[in-house]
DNA sequence: CTCTGCACTGTAAGCGCTTACATCGCCTGC
DNA sequence: GCAGGCGATGTAAGCGCTTACAGTGCAGAG
């Protein structure tokens, strides 16, 4: 069970014996904890780098009962957006000193408490969450916060734990999008959410970027968006359930001359299918999608999207964490950035404004 | 620089204290790891289940000398087949008993040593590596492999590392993409590889996929494939570069009737550029991606793709490495992994098969 | 010339868990 | 009735690093 690695792997003890001189100082020469005279300091330094020694960190966090590491837990990895999120997390822990542990739950909340759980025997100062979308763990949270462990919600909603969290701003999102659509002209909106999913998962997500949506819709006096269905699939792929559940929609008499579809992929199948149905995006149909993949600058006509500031997503909830870890005890807070809408064909930004080059006014298939 | 949460956090001589008994026998009860009287059994899990006793996995990794911890260091995360392969190694892991540490080096090489260096404090067990595509650091692995260090490469070169290595096999990728822009009857076959990243990133994948798919071409007796060009930009979304590319290229006086494009983002590029110079896909030009992304399912024509077996080559890597660590001694072992070929729209393939529906014979813009 | 202070070094007691070794009954076998 | 064995428990010495507490010796102050 011994990896053969540690074998002869030197340890401040082997430096001591090599320089004739205690485990203390040595402690003291590499890691500038105490005075040290200078030729004792480069004789040690000059063992050590003859060595190849490489302190056990380990042994340290054990010593200063504290790891600087933080444990980080999502559902998913696969996606654009949450895989940037948790880059730009990497990123910004190490520059602020501390490594991550990365656990995925795969979108089963029962895995996500054990590998909570193993977070924390793992000792991690603080964990860093983007969990299921559901309330099962609300009270497990819940008895964390309340047994002081450091935690940040990032991206996702918090099911009632009073802990920080830090996301896009979905209903700002959904009300620019909104008053976005109604610019252009659209009268009859519709909003296109991503098929149930098992165990409620992305429910959140979408009912703030509907709100926003509808808030938008009603404050210009527009009727409330119609939701496009069925929702009940068995369909994984978004955009292929986006494709088929427009389909069906429209063959069952749906009518729009705008839509705002929960997040890009789905924009991206239900454009398909109105363009195959004989609609003229923009000028028939005008459609706003949410995430901003670079997909939306190949596929024609170029999508209109709400950007999250991902980096800065990562690297405000990192800081937070790392604050509170800190001696921060401020009560918790939420922090909602808004995304960015960039404007491109599909609800009527100039064609050639994307980088592919100049097209023609409206697209069809 | 102490969490909160450790204050009071229970160990074994807190249960100990309160049942009565010796550390020891709290150990063998709760690890079973000696014989504990039924009684004093009961009474050490009812005070450990009541404290909610968690084993600080530390101290444990300490006296064991071995973390149960893998180290994961890659260059980049956001794309489809890294993160599912990430994905499925954290997954696999843990279900093989262990956790996985992520290190991202963003692609610098200088930083990829840092990491390494960083996980081998933290004292993981082993790594697995999905380092930047170039040889800086080729002498560095070498050495950690003499200094007995377990590693795994994933889907990527060992630049001269005398390690394991697990990975799609991109020559037989590149060939079965030939042979079947052969059988659909292109006698022009040119290659799109990705705009020449600083530090050669992606050099390794590249130069395989295109020997193979020369290979295929060559014992046909057909000529080599073209190289589109120019690889020398400045623009980073590989989308886009392709787009630009295939336009001067065509511009150029570029000829083909079949692409194999590096990978699929780059075909979604130059199938735009295509269409728009007024050439129908597939019966003008034949086009084969690799990566086999969900955008392949939408954007007209469907793009016929190679696709990694992502989740076994996860799989592989990880039980690779484990039975490293668990003694196994056998010399390095290359393990590749041949892609599968999914036959779609874009070269001659049934455009009703894909998910989304009829479509005409051909495609133009 | 003694005292104070500081630069330098060492000793030892942890951090929380593991484990080789020792102890003490008590049961079984002859 | 006693050796041997085994079950149940304890003692103590680590794992590699940290740190409070003590020492040295030597400078400069008084």
């Amino acid at each position: 069970m011994t990896t053969t690695s540690d074998e002869g792997r030197p340890r401040l003890a082997t430096i001591a014996a090599e320089v004739g001189v205690s485990v203390t100082t040595v402690h003291r020469a590499l890691f500038h904890t105490g005075p040290v005279a200078a030729h004792t300091r480069e004789a040690i330094e000059a063992s050590a780098a003859r060595l190849g020694y490489r302190p056990n960190l380990l042994a340290r966090s054990l010593a200063h009962r504290r790891s600087a590491t933080l444990g980080l837990v999502s559902s998913l990895i696969g996606g654009h957006v949450t895989s940037t999120i948790i880059g730009g997390m990497t990123t910004s822990a190490r520059a602020l000193g501390y490594d991550l542990m990365l656990a995925l739950s795969d979108g089963r909340s029962d895995r996500e408490r054990v590998l909570v759980e193993g977070l924390l025997e793992r000792a991690v100062d603080g964990l860093l969450l983007l969990p299921v979308d559901s309330d099962d763990n609300r009270e497990h949270y819940q008895k964390l916060v309340t047994q002081g462990v450091p935690m940040v919600f990032v991206e996702r909603h918090r099911p009632g734990v009073t802990a920080d969290a830090v996301a896009t701003d979905n209903v700002e999102g959904g009300r620019r999008a909104g008053e976005h659509l109604l610019a252009y002209g659209c009268r009859r909106i519709a909003f296109l959410p991503p098929r149930a999913a098992p165990g409620g998962h992305w429910r959140h997500f979408v009912d703030e970027r509907l709100r926003g949506l509808n808030a938008a819709l009603g404050s210009a006096g527009a009727p409330a968006a119609a939701v496009v269905g069925p929702q009940e699939s068995l369909e994984p792929v978004a955009e292929i359930y986006a494709y088929q559940a427009m389909r069906e929609w429209l063959a069952a008499g749906g009518e729009l001359d705008g839509l705002f579809a929960c997040f890009d992929h789905l924009a991206h199948g239900a454009m398909r299918a109105l363009l195959e149905s004989g609609r003229r995006l923009p000028q028939d149909v005008a459609v706003v999608g949410f995430d901003d993949t670079h997909t939306d600058q190949v596929l024609r006509p170029y999508l209109t999207s709400l950007r999250q500031p991902k980096l800065e997503i990562a690297e405000r909830a990192v800081r937070r964490l790392v604050e509170r870890l800190e001696g921060d005890d401020r009560p918790p807070q939420d922090t909602f950035l808004p995304p960015e809408l960039h404007v491109r064909e599909s609800s009527g930004g100039d064609p050639t404004a994307p980088p592919l080059g100049e097209a023609p006014g409206g697209y069809r298939a």
